[in-house]
DNA sequence: GGACAAAATGAATACGATTTCATTACGTGC
DNA sequence: GCACGTAATGAAATCGTATTCATTTTGTCC
């Protein structure tokens, strides 16, 4: 049988040099089993060093380069991690994905991003692709509430899951998030502390995103507990960009009984609130306080320095990936719900307000 | 042979649901063959109405989830793009990722990003790391000079290659990306015909990166062509944060003959110059006038608005996703070297100087 | 140097799709 | 109803690694 044609009678023909070579060349080359060619790649310590040193050389020789591909298809895993987010478009996400990726290094692991731009539906394909990819782990780091029971499948066929940014009321998620509840309260009573009564929110779209709500749950109740009224003329929902912050910002200033104080559930959204306040001659914070989330890198070089708060998204992501490592090891393992500190950071856009 | 047990004699034994049904129960069920259930899932055009929904129906009714990896192992190639970056932290990576990710999305690829936190180790493993999973294609978005032979490496072993963000003075490479050189020069002759003489540049590293070293080039033919000498003294080198930004621009500030324009290689650092600038009691852009690049998301929310280059990074994701499924239909492709348009965006950063 | 345990290696198989080639079913024209 | 061409399907090979189990080699102790 001719194992190896092709070279033939045709000593022109340039060599391709896509007919990569595998662990058979390389053990036959170093006159050894395929299988001890396996080894000296995932377990040295199992081969003797005279041994493992032929097949070192041997790999040098023929350009051997490792075939990920079907070792992950031996192994029934792909060697990626997935991200599900809505969009990377964000310092925030930027700061996770950088903690996932760190954490990542040390590991085999690649980071595989599906991002679904607020679509449910993309979102939902997103997760079934995820599913026929076999992945290692999925960091979930922004679903609609209407996803929760694709994830769950997700999970239930064995992939590793974490959710982000948040504590999931629904206790079968794992999560290595913040108590987006107590930062929203926080930050409300922190402004009702200045002497503010009117405060305005700036949110995302509460309906769908359960970390959304948190937070506007945790203004509501930093309210109550000051004896103010919710008013839902001065609590708006909008995609987390400047430009929609500063349209959301326009409408508050345009009402009858304006706030004094805006808090938005981002500091992207509160960067183009900023600039609202400046087309309306509002000079921040003497005029009308706003305060962000999240503490982004550019949130202290706002004018004035955005006071909001601080967000650990890049451990988050480290831990978001130890935590599906750890499922890993013992995978029978036990609920994992790790709640990170955030912290109020007070710079320099809130004051008391101007009677 | 017993070709389904398990169900056997023990009715109370769950069901595990980490035992994925494949094609060939599929088959099994349907009556029919695995090669026409495969056939059903890529080319149902093939198969007999009939026999196309019988399967159907037996995949619905075993839970059938296509098997990716396998799939890909089959015809070695991973059904991944990859991206090589330096940092997902900036606005404008976020744009392009966003292009590449909207573009992606009809195709059944999937996106892998690397990071290499600009080193330039971790940027050589990280290609290996992606050589070694055989993926369909990679797009470059950042690297520095030192891994053009590993790239060059990865190309020749047969994996489409995309350079984004410049055009390459090596042609072996396929590009889609900017004039770098030619946006500086309009900045900085911009600059010039506004009446400044004293321009300082805060650059990213251009010993190691060529997009960068462009962009200092453009710069400088700018001076030169007005008859201005070249201060490195006024040149610096930074990464790409606001952070940065604000040093250097302190730094710039401390000097005895301070510019009296700043032009930032990057809108990050440009915001951290505007920062500075309020620091040292300067007003922009009536006492010095300060520009960016890029014109990301918060450019046009800074204070002043920010006049800057608008790149499309959006764009150049798209492109670049296509140029190499272009590589992929006709594999003997010539080059593509797609230069996209920018513009330089006047905003309120810039004045003519204050004497 | 022989016995025995431990270490090192090899042989063989499984993984689940794609794809080629062969074969069968179907339909049409005479 | 036969022949023939096309459509539809099946059988079988293939991809490159991990892994199990059997076998050989090595080393140690008396």
């Amino acid at each position: 049988m001719p194992t190896q044609a092709c070279v033939a009678d045709a000593p022109h023909i340039e060599v391709n040099s896509m007919d990569r070579k595998n662990m058979r060349d390389v053990a036959a080359r170093a006159g050894v089993s395929q299988a001890t060619v396996s080894r000296v790649v995932h377990s040295p310590h199992l081969v003797k060093p005279n041994t493992r040193q032929k097949v070192a050389a041997a790999m040098e020789e023929v350009g051997y380069v490792y075939n990920t591909v079907a070792a992950d298809f031996t192994r029934q895993k792909n060697s990626m991690i997935g991200l599900i987010i809505f969009t990377v478009r964000s310092s925030i996400h930027s700061e996770l994905i950088e903690g996932i990726q760190e954490e990542l290094e040390s590991t085999r692991f690649s980071l595989v991003i599906a991002n679904s731009r607020y679509d449910e539906a993309t979102e939902r394909k997103l997760i079934q692709l995820f599913r026929e990819r076999n992945l290692s782990g999925v960091i979930v780091a922004e679903t609609t509430d209407e996803n929760r029971p694709e994830l769950k499948t997700l999970q239930e066929s064995g992939v590793p899951l974490v959710l982000t940014w948040q504590m999931a009321a629904d206790p079968d998620f794992d999560c290595v998030g913040i108590d987006n509840h107590r930062s929203a309260y926080d930050m409300t009573k922190y402004l009702i502390g200045l002497g503010h009564e009117r405060i305005g929110l700036i949110a995302g779209n509460f309906d769908r995103i359960e970390r959304v709500r948190q937070r506007l749950e945790g203004y509501r109740l930093a309210l109550e507990e000051a004896g103010i009224a919710f008013d839902p003329a001065i609590v708006t929902s909008r995609e987390p960009s400047p430009m929609e912050g500063k349209m959301a910002m326009s409408q508050l200033l345009a009402l009858q009984r304006r706030p004094t104080a805006v808090f938005a559930a981002s500091d992207a959204l509160a960067l183009g609130a900023l600039a609202a306040c400046g087309e309306y001659g509002l000079r921040v914070p003497d005029d009308i306080s706003v305060s962000g989330f999240d503490d982004v890198d550019f949130a202290p070089f706002c004018v004035p320095p955005l006071t909001t708060v601080r967000v650990p998204g890049y451990e988050m992501g480290k831990r978001a990936v130890r935590a599906i490592l750890d499922q890993h090891e013992w995978n029978g393992h036990g609920p994992i719900r790790l709640c990170l500190p955030t912290e109020l950071v007070i710079r320099g856009s809130c004051a008391a307000p101007n009677r």
